[in-house]
DNA sequence: GAGCCCATGTAAAGTGTTACATGATTGC
DNA sequence: GCAATCATGTAACACTTTACATGGGCTC
């Protein structure tokens, strides 16, 4: 009941469209939150007023019409006992490790580090925007917001540093010793090359 | 396409049944790879055999049959194609992380504590695994899986720092201040208290 | 009046997991 | 002989995204 319990999460800072938590999701800070479409949010927000956890607040003040979800007294219960479940631990899909660690060495290592360079840029125009946050002045941002910020921040440069350290091994070939035990590293290549046909290099 | 593309990943290193690419990932290694189910696992090897990108190499020779697959050179081929198309922005779904921001003063600090000193024990026992896995002497860690795995240890190392730091500010009551220039703080304890009935403590 | 953002919604397609069925072999 | 592990598979269910439909208001 993960997506319902991330909604009621949301409504329990301020009432909120829906299309509104959609934009509130769409920078979605660092791995804070996760996107959700309106695909979900939206049938999802009627089953929750179904069940009532939350209540419509109709507004057509602003010319617009819109409908404002509110949390109600059982919601707001529904959300704490939710905060008090242990949560599971994380689950992490990072293809660029899928791809680093099955990487082969008939593959040329030029196009790993155009990966790990665009992957650089992408975790510095998150880390900017994680840093900028919690001081623009206008973002709501509770102490505990401030805690989970500094992960992300520290998680963020944790990655940096280590991007930096693999492309210069990379680009001075100075990789660290595997482990290969029964010399799978050539078993690997003959079987490439046999499947393809294709006689060894260098 | 990504289960597929990870099936022949897995593939790539060994031909494997599907029971066994199960297992692999069954410890699924602190990020680097992902869950996958046999519900779809085998589903999955049934229709990349139909695609001609691996076959079956029968094995009855230890009593158990069981079917070995293997990459065709039009799986190497994918395979590699897939290597070098640039791998999307990691995604993490971290319920601390949502409990924590969204955490607010009427909840027990106290039960967030249990939960990250959980989550610190966790984390531990991973990266125990983490720095073992590359000299237990017997799997096969290429040099780019070296790299990979160093990732995963600073990653969770940064995390155990963060996880003390954030205990002591916990238990010390000294949080950092958070952003709040509308006063949100005060109005969702309003929110909460004028739609739950109660008085406001301390 | 064209294009864009705000705003709500749905049907179909895609993707995945859970739970079960089946059966052989190994270890105690 | 019984439990655990090895091994393959499927049907039903759950869950999400994609793509579309609809319409009002704002800005140039």
């Amino acid at each position: 009941m993960s997506v319902e319990h991330t909604l009621l999460a949301v409504l329990s800072f301020w009432p909120s469209t829906g299309y509104n938590i959609k934009s509130e999701f769409e920078h979605k800070a660092a791995g804070l939150y996760w996107g959700m479409s309106y695909g979900s949010i939206y049938p999802k927000l009627k089953k929750l007023e179904d069940e009532g956890f939350i209540y419509t607040v109709e507004q057509e003040d602003e010319g617009r019409k819109k409908k404002l979800y509110e949390l109600t007294s059982k919601g707001w219960e529904e959300f704490e006992n939710w905060l008090k479940v242990p949560p599971s631990y994380p689950v992490i899909k990072d293809e660029l490790l899928m791809k680093m660690s099955t990487w082969h060495e008939d593959m040329d290592y030029d196009i790993l580090i155009t990966h790990l360079t665009k992957r650089k840029e992408e975790t510095e125009d998150i880390l900017r925007f994680v840093k900028e946050w919690p001081q623009n002045g206008y973002s709501y941002i509770s102490k505990l917001g401030t805690l989970s910020i500094r992960f992300a921040e520290m998680r963020l440069e944790t990655e940096l540093k280590w991007i930096a350290e693999s492309i210069e091994a990379l680009k001075k070939d100075d990789l660290p010793n595997g482990q290969d035990p029964h010399g799978n590293t050539e078993k690997l290549l003959e079987r490439r090359r046999k499947a393809i046909g294709e006689k060894k290099e260098k």
